[in-house]
DNA sequence: ACAATGGTCC
DNA sequence: ACTCGGACCATTGTA
């Protein structure tokens, strides 16, 4: 399917999809056993802090609320927003058993009841609570290490981690980078985190061979704010923090078969203005739309798409009579061999890189009884490793190394490395 | 036990 | 009326 690919600017080492898979199974076996430490003091003292803030937040929404209801029940919610306070539901999403309470649609209510801001703060603090803060130190070993599962059974060959899931540990707003501090090196060593620099947009840019995407990875920086100038058509200077987080909303929209519906909502602007944004981009990107109509062919043809390295999505309903399952599959076909390459890339950077950091043990074994630095986490463009404090300068190195080199696309890949004491700290 | 709802991450 | 890719997990409420 790529073939056409490989014989230009693009390298990739012979090996299929299948094998990375295979390959990369004893290094997640062996993250899984080797685990990371938790601050389980640290994080106790935030559970105290939150737990407080979260009753106290509690009792001022039921004195407002002059009842006895359950507020993390979404329909007695919706009951006494609605129907006791009477709060406007024009244009908020409806579910199968009411008005939708998501944060999205109350956030476009807030200014109407004083008792919203304070639901959703509420919220915000019960879910910390009960999906990481309570339940994490129960997870912990005897060496205070937390130990995660990694799976592969994903439909587009991501990795996934459960019990704990440690893909999804916040670090957006006030108290995320407070949890994520919690994820300390051991004595004597340091984390060290490395990511992809918008990996997936790389991706696209090379399967579709988009030259002007390809520029603005090759000239610039910053690609949102390229892509800014590029569809609105000024000097990059002159980008606005506005435009540029439009062009950000569109570069993230293609990725997932974006609709004009979609982009409206993400923007918050009328679906027309949004339709002439995606026009233009499509008009700019030229590449990018004879990949999205590619994609789209081949699914219908041939039931399947591909990632770079061979692995196949199926798409069972792409002819279907359902417009929406078919819509669906159209955004899958789009999305998975960007999502599924950009997985491939990392798995074959970590079998790399697991490879590299097992020579160096070895060959520090003579001189030191210290292990060497080790892989701890994978977050899908993301990697942790733990090294030893006087090392982690020199192996934050070879993790970027390996991991820009692992391919060479059609445009530079771009790694960030940092390193700290904790998690948040190196990112 | 399971569906529905909601929320966290990339 | 509804709509954007991929995951995991907590709670409610029903079966």
């Amino acid at each position: 399917m790529w073939a056409h690919l490989k014989d230009k600017s693009i390298i990739l080492p012979a090996i299929t999809a299948e094998e990375i898979s295979k390959q990369v199974e004893p290094v997640l076996r062996e993250m899984e056993k080797v685990g990371i430490k938790l601050d389980i003091d640290e994080l106790k003292r935030f559970e105290g802090d939150i737990e407080e803030k979260a009753n106290d937040l509690h009792n001022r929404i039921l004195k407002i609320a002059d009842c006895e209801i359950n507020i993390d029940s979404p329909i007695q919610l919706a009951d006494l927003l609605f129907k006791k306070f009477k709060l406007p539901t024009e244009g908020l999403k409806k579910t199968k058993t009411g008005i939708s309470t998501a944060a999205g649609e109350l956030g476009k209510i807030a200014d109407k009841h004083e008792i919203i801001k304070l639901i959703l703060e509420y919220r915000e603090l019960k879910k910390l609570l009960t999906t990481y803060l309570k339940p994490l130190p129960l997870l912990v070993d005897e060496d205070g290490r937390l130990h995660t599962h990694y799976g592969q059974d994903t439909s587009t060959g991501r990795l996934n981690s459960f019990e704990p899931n440690l893909q999804n540990i916040p670090i957006k707003g006030k108290w995320g980078p407070k949890i994520r501090g919690c994820f300390v090196a051991q004595d004597g060593y340091k984390l060290i985190s490395a990511d992809y620099s918008q990996i997936e947009l790389r991706v696209v840019a090379c399967l579709a061979e988009d030259k002007e995407m390809m520029e603005a990875f090759n000239s610039g920086k910053d690609i949102h704010a390229e892509t800014a100038a590029d569809v609105f058509d000024i000097p990059l200077a002159e980008v606005s923090k506005e435009q540029r987080r439009f062009a950000k909303t569109i570069n993230f929209g293609v990725l997932y078969g974006m609709s004009p519906y979609g982009l409206s909502q993400a923007l918050n602007i009328p679906q027309n203005d949004a339709a002439l944004y995606i026009a233009k981009y499509f008009d700019v990107y030229r590449g990018i739309k004879d990949y999205v109509n590619r994609m789209i062919d081949k699914a219908k043809t041939d039931g399947y798409v591909e990632t770079l390295f061979g692995a196949k999505r199926e798409l069972p309903n792409i002819n279907s009579n359902y417009r929406v399952a078919v819509d669906a599959d159209e955004r899958i076909a789009i999305n998975s061999p960007v999502q599924g390459t950009a997985a491939e890339i990392l798995k074959l950077a970590m079998i790399r890189l697991a490879d590299q950091l097992q020579v160096l043990g070895e060959k520090r074994k003579a001189k030191s009884e210290k292990p060497i630095a080790r892989l701890l986490l994978t977050v899908h463009d993301e990697l942790v490793v733990e090294a030893p404090e006087e090392d982690a300068e020199e192996i934050s190195k070879l993790v970027k190394e390996t991991m820009e080199n692992v391919v060479k696309l059609c445009v530079p890949i771009e790694v960030e490395v940092g390193v700290g004491k904790n998690w948040a700290e190196a990112k």
